[in-house]
DNA sequence: TTCAATGCAAAACCTTTGCAGGCTA
DNA sequence: TAGCCTGCAAAGGTTTTGCATTGAA
């Protein structure tokens, strides 16, 4: 994980200007323990600096993952968490259905597949990730599940579900 | 790979109607050849039945998705491919990233991960893709290109991109 | 006949864009 | 000072929802 000197002075170096919003979203991106959404660093962000607006956390995530600070995932609803790559490199994550929790895996599906597997594709890129309960979650079951979300996404059967008509 | 009769079957045995609309875009998912997006099956039973809507559409490919018949990936940029379910169970996909053919792969990261690298995680479902550019759009790397997509998202340098305030 | 399925319209939702003005280096 | 960065506002695209009506079984 960097310090948030580093990611400062790496940014600078760069060519990037530092500016009041960079600064706290970076804070941000350091002080939240867990993965944020776009709207959570939104808020971040707001609460230290009014007037920010919310294309600029846009700009300031895509600026971010494209020169590499920053790591995207998606969770099952297709909303994407943001933080600051405190791996090196091509990595993978462990992601709780629960309570959004990441945890970096070592492991990469590609290290397993041949060119024959890949049919020939080039320029080959991954997407894994492993969603499930974290131990944590594993016994607040029932009640801390977030009902928001689908329930196909998640296997939760809720009360009402498993019957035909039921949507 | 299910024949409509076959799905059809299955879909009244669950409780289901068969209603007009869900004929035609079983039809669709069974005719186009490549994964198809919500777009374009509204388009395929919109030329079969003028009035249908949008709504139906999602609310369709929701219902098929959780009973197991569809499967649905995502390409980079977000927007969701469905398919009819060709394969039994779980699996994986090879997608390339200029025409967005989908290829099955056999392999399942899942089978190489031990209980230690997750973690106790329980309730664990996987979610992996591969994305690389088919043989056929090898040839015509450059310009049969969506230059629409995200450049990060493919490798590709834009012209004026590398330099660092170049958004 | 019954209630699931639909059409319609509107909104929700996340994200992007253009532009004029502000601020960093 | 130069031009990157920002706020604002508006729109983009995909997906969802409520409600009255239609239609399959």
């Amino acid at each position: 994980m960097p310090t948030r000197a580093e990611v400062e002075k790496h940014l600078s170096a760069k060519g990037y200007k530092l500016t009041k919003n960079r600064r706290i979203l970076l804070q941000g991106l350091l002080e939240l323990a867990e993965w944020a959404t776009a709207q959570e660093l939104f808020e971040y962000v707001a609460a230290r600096n009014k007037k920010v607006n919310f294309s600029t956390i846009y700009r300031n995530l895509d600026l971010l993952t494209e020169i590499g600070f920053l790591c995207r995932v998606d969770r099952n609803n297709d909303i994407h968490y943001y933080a600051l790559n405190h791996e090196e490199g091509h990595h993978h994550h462990l992601i709780c259905k629960s309570c959004s929790k990441v945890l970096p895996l070592d492991f990469c599906p590609l290290s397993s597949l041949g060119p024959l597997d890949l049919q020939n594709f080039s320029d080959i890129e991954c997407k894994f990730a492993v969603y499930g309960y974290c131990q944590d979650c594993q016994s607040q079951h029932l009640d801390k599940r977030q009902t928001t979300e689908r329930a196909q996404d998640h296997k939760i059967i809720p009360p009402t579900a498993n019957k035909p008509p039921g949507r």
